[in-house]
DNA sequence: ATGCCAAGTTATACTTGA
C-alpha cells in the first residue's frame, strides 16, 4: 500500500494537476492540507471518476483538510477528541479529518500557522499540538498494535537542516525551541517520522518568492508520522519534488510513504 | 538548474501563508 501527504495550496486552483499526479503516482490514499474551500465546492467527482472516495472537511476559503481513497474509506471523523477552537466566537477550524483506510487510520493534519512568535495564533499552534499528542496517546493506550498515521503540513520545522538557512530564520515562527519540542512531544507519544531516514536533507516546500526552489532553498515542515505497528511496514519514503516544478505547482511538494 | 509570489474574497486592496 501506497499512501500520500501534500499541502496542495487550494484544490479549485490545483484539480488539474492533482488528478495528474495522482495518475502517474500509483497511491492508494492521499491526504490533502489547504484545499481552500467548502465542501460543496470540492471537486469530489474528479476524484470518483478515476476510482477514489473522497472525505473532505472545509468551512470557508481557509484551511480545508481532505482524504482521498481507493482502498476504502470508513468511521470519518472531522478533527480529533480535544482539539483547540480559533476565532470570535471560537469555532473549530477545518484542520483534522480522520478515516480509516485499507486497515490504515489516516489523518490529514494542517497544523496552524503561528504567523509571528509573539501572535496568539502562536499559542493556538502549541496548544493544537499538545492536544493532538494527548489523543495520539490515548489512541494508542487503547490499542498498542494500532496502524495510524498522523501526516500532514506540522508548520514546524524540527532540526536545523530542516531549513536552508537557519540565519535567515532568525527570531521566526516554525523553528523556535517550544514549536520543536511540541512536535517532539507527539513523536514521544509514539509516532516517528517515517520519511527522514529514506530522504536525508531533503525539503517539502519552497517559498514561490525569490527563485526558492531552483535554489533549493526549502524547509521541511510536511511529515508523515507512524504509530509503532505501522512504522514497521515501511518500506521505503520519497518527496516528490517532480511535482512543484513548473507553472501552476503547489509550494509544497508530496510526501509518499510505501508500506508491505 | 527547470525559473524570479499565489489564492482567496464581494476585490480593483487586503488577508493569509511560512
Amino acid at each position: 500500500m501506497r499512501i500520500a501527504t501534500w499541502n496542495v495550496n487550494s484544490m479549485r486552483a490545483r484539480i488539474d494537476r492533482a488528478v495528474a499526479w495522482l495518475e502517474r503516482s500509483d497511491v492508494d490514499v492521499v491526504a490533502f492540507q489547504e484545499t481552500k474551500c467548502k465542501d460543496e465546492q470540492f471537486p469530489t467527482a474528479r476524484f470518483e471518476e478515476i476510482g477514489y472516495q473522497v472525505a473532505h472537511l472545509g468551512h470557508s476559503q481557509w484551511n480545508g483538510v481532505a482524504i482521498v481513497s481507493r482502498v476504502g474509506i470508513d468511521d470519518v471523523e472531522r478533527g480529533f477528541p480535544g482539539m483547540p477552537s480559533w476565532g470570535d466566537p471560537p469555532a473549530a477550524e477545518a484542520r483534522a479529518l480522520g478515516a480509516t483506510c485499507g486497515g490504515v487510520r489516516v489523518w490529514s493534519l494542517y497544523v496552524p500557522n503561528g504567523r509571528t512568535l509573539d501572535d496568539p495564533h502562536l499559542v493556538y499552534k502549541l496548544e493544537w499540538l499538545k492536544a493532538l499528542r494527548a489523543a495520539g496517546q490515548n489512541w494508542l493506550t487503547a490499542d498498542p498494535q494500532a496502524q495510524i498515521a498522523l501526516v500532514g503540513d506540522w508548520n514546524v520545522a524540527p532540526q536545523d537542516d530542516d531549513v536552508w538557512d537557519m540565519a535567515a530564520f532568525e527570531g521566526s515562527t516554525h523553528v523556535s525551541g517550544p514549536e520543536r519540542d511540541a512536535f517532539n512531544g507527539v513523536v514521544d507519544a509514539g509516532y516517528a517520522d517515517v520519511v527522514r531516514p529514506h530522504t536525508p536533507g531533503a525539503f517539502t516546500y519552497w517559498d514561490y518568492q525569490q527563485l526558492r526552489f531552483p535554489k533549493r532553498q526549502g524547509m521541511r515542515i510536511d511529515f508523515a508520522l507512524a504509530s509503532p505497528a505501522l512504522a514497521s511496514r515501511v518500506k521505503t519514503a520519497v518527496i516528490d519534488r517532480e511535482e512543484r516544478k513548473g507553472k501552476g505547482a503547489s509550494d509544497h511538494a508530496p510526501v509518499i510513504v510505501d508500506l508491505t
